[in-house]
DNA sequence: ATTTAAACGAGACGGTACGTCGCGTCTTTGT
DNA sequence: ACAAAGACGCGACGTACCGTCTCGTTTAAAT
């Protein structure tokens, strides 16, 4: 059966999926330019060639729509899982290391965060699309370990996921420190079996 | 007639103490009301009953005036140690919980270091004192550890730092799940024993 | 004893005289460009070489700024009066073709009436201030015409000011149709002496 | 299957005489809600249950359309005509009192000339047809008046008829005195007599 | 004790971007 | 097929703050 279209008598959004996309594009090319804090509509619509008001039609604000570029851009995990707990969530925190740290952009997923804090309604859907969405990914791959006996019952999944985005996003927007590519390595280590020394092997 | 005026001020520039006070404190008191991104310099002039040339004269910048005023408020860690690790990082992690999120104002930390990032100047100032500052307890207080044989001489002081802090970062401002009273707890034994079962005890 | 304010009336409206003078210009410039339906604030700022601010602080209006620009070029009147009410008349009636139809900008007082008629505030400023000032002349030279003998004591005095200003205005704005040199001394006959043939001597 | 539509028109352009019809009454309700200078196509339009494409279609500009939508509206001037000069100018006097003056929707008028001045290509139509048409009574009667000889063979019919139109524009749209019922007399009186007193009965 | 130079409050200034409105054109959609 | 609905690029609106710049007025130090 084709489309199952769920518009009802007429009209619809109409919208224009070109100028929709110079939008989005233009969006993230100013971000990666001139950050999010200088990031202004008048420039994102200037540099998409489209009318300001183009944009406030289809976006409440700038967090709106630097939260939609993002969303185009961002990972939501790897498309293949091995069975092998350390090799799953080595993964899994690369995924993560991508999209928080990689070349394109990473920063203003920061300047999002924080101007989502005071949008109520954005980090509302921040925290229930985009993070969500990102994260679901992990989750299961860690419950299915559980289940499978790799993990204890009782492990806090959450404060994992917690610990290696975390990590992550500290390092490279707080610290500035550099992340060597051992990195992820270490914190799926450190995540297994801690700093302690062990008794017996690892 | 005894003076009312208790100003004392002496050194250097002839600034004014109670003004400059009144300043960053008026600064504090809108990062909680209205938030990084809408605090606006005059806002802060006229909350503090002070003309925008007096902000300007001593702070280049918003960045560097949000800056001072978080610096005076949140902790470098605390004054005493014990000798026993996972009592002393069990400190760390509370003050650094305190520091990030805490009841007051922590949520600028966040828009802070969003904008610090695409400051230079700023930024550099930012890592090497205010970072710094925070961070030096706990790497003493885990070198002292390593030399003492508690962890092992390979430990990547840095990472456990970033694991603590971003775990903390990311929780209260990224996915805004709650912070339980057992949070820091879970963290250490995390830090320091993993997530496998050891063979023996714990 | 409290300090005694020693301030009271000083500081008043420190508005900086050389760009009020260039923001008047710029409007009367551009009323002659391209008239006072796209006469723009940002266009006058922007010819004055001044912040929209800056005009927003002192005119409450496009109509409060044009109102203003329009008093300083229109005359108030001829400044001697002869005593013979022909002469005076025909002088008055010149002052007011030369405001209304000169080559100077007259097009705009048209808009500008328009403008006004729905603006309340405006339109009491302009008729109270504005026209009165420019009425005030013709009607005390009238006002000594008639004590003086030269008109009748019944003379309704508005209403000649009114035909004259009114012809004037008529012809410039709405027909449209050349004025002629002797159009004033027509003016004139006619409010002296009507149309009609007289029997004796005219 | 016969159609319930009333509709009928077709002659030449396809156009609904009804749709055109509601356009014009929606024109002038809103001339009287909120003037000349606050009508936007949009609205009239919406108050029309038009789209904006037919208003377009049809009128190539606000001005055209209330030029077309007042020329509904006044008069061209009194049915018949007495042969007495001065019931007949007064007649025609009181015409155009209530074209220029009347309750509904008169202010437009001056904001309409306003704006035409500045449109070349509407002027000329203004000026061709819309006053033509309410002048060319006027004219012929006091055409008329002169061949009977009622009136001097040099009698300036332009000025006499731009002193009445003019008087009651600019009082009723430039000083905004009111007009009392003996108005249309006095200017009559005027235009024929003058002011100055006559040797003679009057 | 008086002078003097700074720091101060106030706020005007030239600007930039805001988010909104209406323009006049062009496209889609339903009857 | 036509016209309503309305998306589009555009430009101006009036507002909020920016960071700079005079203005007098304190006020503490150096005469």
């Amino acid at each position: 059966m084709p489309t199952k279209n769920t518009r009802r008598s007429h009209s619809g959004p109409k919208r224009d999926a070109q100028t929709h996309e110079a939008i989005l594009a233009a969006t993230l090319a100013l971000l990666d330019d001139v950050g999010y804090g200088s990031l202004t509509i008048e420039g994102v619509a200037a540099k998409a060639g489209v009318g300001k008001t183009t944009i406030y039609r289809w976006w409440p604000s700038k967090g709106a729509l630097v939260g939609e570029a993002l969303s185009t851009k961002l990972s939501k995990g790897p498309e293949e899982e091995t069975g092998d707990l350390r090799q799953d969530l080595l993964q899994t925190v690369r995924v993560t290391l991508e999209n928080y740290a990689g070349q394109s952009s990473p920063v203003a997923v920061l300047a999002f965060a924080a101007h989502v804090e005071r949008d109520f309604d954005l980090l509302e859907s921040f925290r229930k699309d985009f993070l969500a969405d990102r994260r679901r990914h992990g989750r299961e791959m860690l419950e299915r370990a559980v289940s499978r006996g790799q993990l204890p019952q009782d492990t806090d999944i959450d404060l994992m996921m917690d610990i290696w985005a975390g990590a992550i996003f500290y390092r490279s927007h707080i610290t500035g420190d550099p992340i060597e590519p051992d990195f992820p390595e270490k914190v799926v280590q450190l995540l297994l079996s801690g700093t302690l020394p062990r008794r017996s092997s690892d």
